[in-house]
RNA sequence: GCCCCCAUCGUCUAGCGGCCUAGGACGCCGCCCUUUCAAGGCGGAAGCACGGGUUCGAAUCCCGUUGGGGGCACCA
């Protein structure tokens, strides 16, 4: 059997890291057993529902480098993949679902409802639905059709035990009585999320549904439906939450969270998906660093965690830089390139390349190869306040004695360059580190920067002797 | 209120009855390296929520308590 797995955000622009983990899960599932991966959007919400938003997912599981074999652009035996175009498809299942009994009209207004859920609360009962219009007469449902009374399509929700073989969580069971009735569609005519999702899942032979624990609860309530409609329900494994640093579910009250707020922060893709796959799951006792082929052979899920993680930004950065460094010269340095033109530097590609070396180690984020090659990409330097402090506390001629020393060399290289920058610090009776600073501060305008001949050496001649120039005077 | 899920260092986790005086990683602290900042090397502090069982033996199995979280929508 074909394994099938889907993901199915809602378009809410761009998914949030905890969606984005359910994604990689149900992708490398799918991958590990050489299944299909579909993509499928959830819009049966039309109110806030925008093109963009929509082609923000697909960015963000783009960028994460999950593919799916199915999905709105790319089509598929079983499309349409917006849960939007395919209302028809939910029309029919609900009329069938009608006809055979497994749901019913319902005229319960919204006020009505909520007045029997607050009393049943009070009474200290559960505050799902009463099952009111359950077994409407004709006589009764012709008084509420009279009356001009609008209805919802309400599932009945059979009475008996339900138990699901959770993947991750193991058998989970519902009492007869847990569960009520819902609606499936409303009464404007438009599916609800569960029924729309039951549709879908059968129609589209999804063997394994892989998601948030969040929605564990509506897992018997799908198999129901599913069932009810003659299909098979699939396996389930339902993943416990991504939580903030105050062990909160996260939201938006986090700050960013989205997978595009760390792409613009300069994660690196690789890096995030590294992350987001130990979060929750682990190959063995000791493996830290997995590239997307390995975890595609090592994931399972039954090594998935049942506890809820929180995400901790310090351990990406740290792995964020280790994928730095791992990364080929040549493409760390295409990758920087938009971070640094937003910056307002212009870029010299050779330059950019030959400065790689000195930058990578000292990168948590791209967002740092700016700072760090500021001084490269423009001559506007003006030394910030310790810079400045460095400057003034060089003993007297000093950086015009360098910026003389350094413009009468020779071969301008990183070796003539250190031997000119040790000579005159000696002379002064400086450290290295006394005598480097002023000049460091000089040139690059701040107190921390790569490493200073390596800096002087890219920087060249001209440049380095001008800047010392203009700070001495 | 009712139902469900969860519980190992601050954080992510290994552990699936003896291999555990509980292993790894991030972070933290110290030392080394050093040209600022990093990176790197070495070392250290830090945990089985609590209480009962079961067993020759429990972090591991069972029950309870406590503490977190989710659900009970004409949201998804």
């Amino acid at each position: 059997m074909t394994v099938r797995c889907r993901f199915a955000p809602a378009p809410s622009g761009s998914i949030h890291v905890g969606n984005a983990r359910s994604a990689l899960f149900s992708w490398l599932f799918a991958r590990h057993h050489d299944g299909v991966f579909t993509l499928r959007i959830e819009d049966t919400d039309a109110s806030r529902v925008t093109e963009e938003a929509s082609q923000g997912v697909l960015d963000d599981l783009r960028w994460l480098g999950l593919d799916w074999d199915e999905g709105p652009d790319v089509g598929g035996p079983n499309g349409p993949y917006r849960q939007s175009e395919r209302l028809d498809t939910y029309r029919q299942m609900s009329e069938r679902l009608l006809e055979a009994g497994h749901a019913y009209r319902c005229f319960c207004t919204p006020e009505e409802l909520d007045e029997r859920r607050k009393a049943a609360l009070a009474r200290g009962e559960p505050p799902g639905y009463d099952g009111r219009c359950r077994n409407l007469t004709d006589e009764e449902r012709a008084a509420f059709e009279s009356e001009g009374r609008s209805f919802a399509i309400r599932f009945h929700m059979p009475e008996r035990e339900w138990v699901i073989e959770d993947l991750v969580k193991g058998e989970v069971r519902w009492g007869p009585r847990d569960l009520g009735d819902f609606v499936i569609v409303r009464s404007d005519g438009t599916p609800v999320f569960l029924l729309a999702v039951a549709v879908d899942d059968m129609l589209m032979e999804v063997t394994h549904v892989v998601r948030g624990d969040d929605l564990l609860a509506s897992a018997p309530r799908n198999a129901a439906v599913i069932e009810a409609l003659g299909g098979t329900p699939p396996a389930y494994a339902h993943l416990p939450q991504v939580l903030g640093p105050d062990s909160k579910p996260l939201s938006k009250r986090h700050g960013a969270t989205s997978v595009a707020a760390f792409r613009e922060q300069g994660s690196l893709p690789e890096a995030l998906v590294n992350y987001l796959a130990l979060l929750g799951w682990a190959k063995d006792d000791h493996t830290t660093f997995l590239s997307r082929v390995e975890l595609i052979e090592a994931f399972d899920l039954s090594h998935v965690s049942r506890n809820p993680a929180v995400f901790d930004t310090q351990k990406l950065e740290w792995m964020n830089n280790h994928y730095i460094q791992s990364l080929d010269e040549d493409d760390l340095a295409a990758r920087c390139v938009p971070f640094l033109t937003s910056e307002g530097l212009s870029v010299d590609p050779l330059l950019l390349r030959r400065a790689i070396p000195i930058i990578r180690e000292r990168m948590k984020t791209l967002t740092e190869a700016p700072v760090l090659l500021r001084f490269l990409f423009t001559d506007d330097v003006v030394p910030n306040e310790k810079a400045s402090a460095l400057i003034a506390k060089a003993p007297e001629g000093y950086l015009k004695a360098t910026a003389d020393a350094l413009d009468a060399l020779g071969t301008w290289d990183t070796e003539h360059i250190q031997a000119v920058l040790d000579g005159l610090a000696s002379e002064a009776g400086l450290s290295r580190t006394k005598g480097w600073q002023p000049i460091r501060a000089a040139v690059t305008a701040s107190n921390v920067s790569p490493p200073l001949p390596e800096s002087l050496a890219l920087l060249g001649k001209e440049r380095t002797v001008a800047r010392l120039r203009a700070a001495a005077a």
